[in-house]
DNA sequence: TTCGCCTTCTGGAACGATTCAGTTAGCCTG
DNA sequence: CAGGCTAACTGAATCGTTCCAGAAGGCGAA
């Protein structure tokens, strides 16, 4: 009974004078022995203070782990600062948590594909924002099952949002009021990174910003169909949707003259609109009588603040709940695309 | 070359004619070996599809996976939405993926103190924001590395932020403008849960809520010295950090009659003054004129707002980095008390 | 009685790596 | 040229389980 070494499940087996398969037995399939000895195998179990299988050793042997990982296209540092992917990791976890598995975080180190080597472990993964190189798709173990969320990848099956048709709903609504001079703010949308006022040039570019661009089509067929030339609509671009990223850009939008200042923004996500709405405050624009603007994504801050956003409620920790869903085999793992709704606040009434 | 099977590495070695070690230390330890054999192992390895050595395999043999787990104490999915449970998470994901290290996100299941089995495999353990239960504790491995944030486990290492000053500091500039009425917004401070007013008696109860109970102090000590009677200054409690949650206490106390109604609230969050803040400004109240507020965190969202939040600024990014220091052993696992800092807004100049 | 069939338990081979104690071969030194 | 030393590589034990194939014993049916 020293404490030199943990005790194993062989140690356990010695010392009741049984099998080891019988001690495997009492602690995963209870069918397997009679309840007497189970009952007796569980007791001796506790009172030596042996702590069930290994976990390591489980895994080697059963070629599982209990474990999905979810692969974040930022910095882990930056996502779970993001409201939006912080709820889609709830739904995941909330799902795994029920089923008894664990999340393990990785994100694709700037983009060099590399994963830590425990990233291996996992038995499935979710990938999540951005499309991952070749080379990260290569490191993962070939069979294990992958689901895709707000992108796809060839041949796997993914969870969505339909953007185009929100973001063309919402411009919509915006628009039944006709602006002087509306405006967009795109979320990361350029081939180059880049801060501030863009042309229709730059942005549409590269084949990996799916999502944005898709919002940004919708924006442009709604203003087109209420006889704005979208490629004349001024545009902003925002690298990173934090604060302190979105306040010089919208700084300068509030601050031009008052003849080129838009009075409608359409905002690629709600922290844009917000901090839009903070500036905005701080200058003495009345909203909406001075400047009105839409979200993205329908954040809990924007509805508990006054006035409420008017955004597209996207529901993240859904997708979430899905993706995990798919992962652990609950759900057929298909395509799946979440529907989302307009919530019209003062902001844009 | 059939995919019937991975390729292991006792595979690759008999493929090149050489020994498991030496294919190992190819891997692991590049000065075991000549450079051109090196070369050349990992040259055929890439060739064959060889990812590398199994993660499974190696942390049974070596005892070590390279993953540090994160307990948090409320559900997994509350905690991902908390915008300082997040930033303390961010700032251990920094250091952990900056040292080869992943994340594994544990929540205590409902206080069951009960882990899922894969929780073991962890080479340490992070246990954020609520005491564990003492079951919780004997699950984990005996001797694995552990470090608490927000509260001391007896005799285990801990990060911390002096909560008592520090409210004792904001308090004290809160009322160096005397109010007529000061009232104080708990967060999670009674012995059962409650939502609404609370007297002295249903606070300050149990021994586990100890970050919120010496902000308590904090705010009495200050009182006292201004020249109020603490267990005549009025308190609310709040079960839970959220919007929803937030919102029908506050109303309550808002809508409470003038002669009534406090016009400084003490908030032991930034969260509780948000919502404080804009459900005043929905009922017209002028902020600071006709009520003053403070937080408690320094969250973004309260500086990224007008009016800025009067709020205490703890880095809890900072307060995760150390953790993981801790836990990776890089710097000594001796408790650590973090600064805070006062940060005066217009919500209560 | 004998046969077959459960139920209950056992022995031992995997799982895929790491690592320790050698073994060779080559080189330097005196 | 013997002796010692180092660099480069190998063989086999080991990590702690799971699980397959089978053995032992009891029981009912023919």
């Amino acid at each position: 009974m020293t404490h030199s070494r943990r005790m194993t499940l062989k140690d356990l087996a010695r010392e009741l004078g049984v099998s080891t398969a019988t001690v495997s037995n009492a602690f995963n399939r209870p069918d397997q022995l009679s309840p007497a000895l189970r009952e007796r195998i569980l007791g001796e179990a506790s009172r030596l203070g042996y702590r069930g299988p290994d976990a390591k050793a489980r895994s080697l042997r059963t070629g599982r782990s209990r474990i999905i990982a979810v692969i974040l296209a930022e910095s882990l540092t930056y996502s779970l600062n993001d409201p939006v992917a912080s709820e889609f990791l709830s739904g995941v976890a909330e799902v795994l948590d029920a089923q008894g598995h664990t999340l393990l975080l990785l994100s694709s180190r700037q983009a060099q594909g590399l994963l830590p080597g425990s990233a291996s472990m996992a038995d499935g993964f979710i990938v999540y924002g951005l499309m991952p190189s070749g080379d990260l798709l290569d490191t993962l173990p070939a069979q294990a099952p992958l689901v895709s969320a707000d992108f796809d990848i060839a041949g796997r099956p993914s969870v969505h949002v339909d953007d185009e048709p929100a973001c063309y709903g919402i411009a919509r609504h915006a628009l039944r009021r006709p602006p002087r001079r509306p405006g967009i703010i795109n979320l990361r949308l350029t081939a180059e990174p880049c801060n501030g006022r863009v042309t229709p040039d730059h942005t549409l570019l590269g084949p990996e910003q799916t999502i944005t661009r898709s919002r940004l089509i919708g924006f442009h067929r709604a203003l087109e169909e209420a006889g704005f030339a979208p490629d004349q609509v001024p545009m902003w671009n925002i690298e990173e949707n934090t604060f302190p990223v979105c306040e010089p850009v919208i700084a300068g939008i509030l601050d031009l003259p008052e003849e080129e200042r838009p009075d409608l923004l359409l905002c690629m996500s709600d922290r844009i609109a917000l901090t839009a709405l903070t500036l905005a405050e701080r200058r003495g624009l009345r909203i909406p009588e001075d400047l009105r603007l839409t979200g993205f994504d329908g954040i809990a801050e924007g509805q508990y603040r006054s006035p409420r956003l008017t955004t597209v409620r996207q529901d993240s920790t859904e997708k979430g709940r899905i993706a995990a869903r798919m992962i652990l085999g609950l759900v057929p793992a298909e395509p799946s695309l979440l529907a989302t709704e307009l919530i019209v606040g003062e902001s844009c009434p």
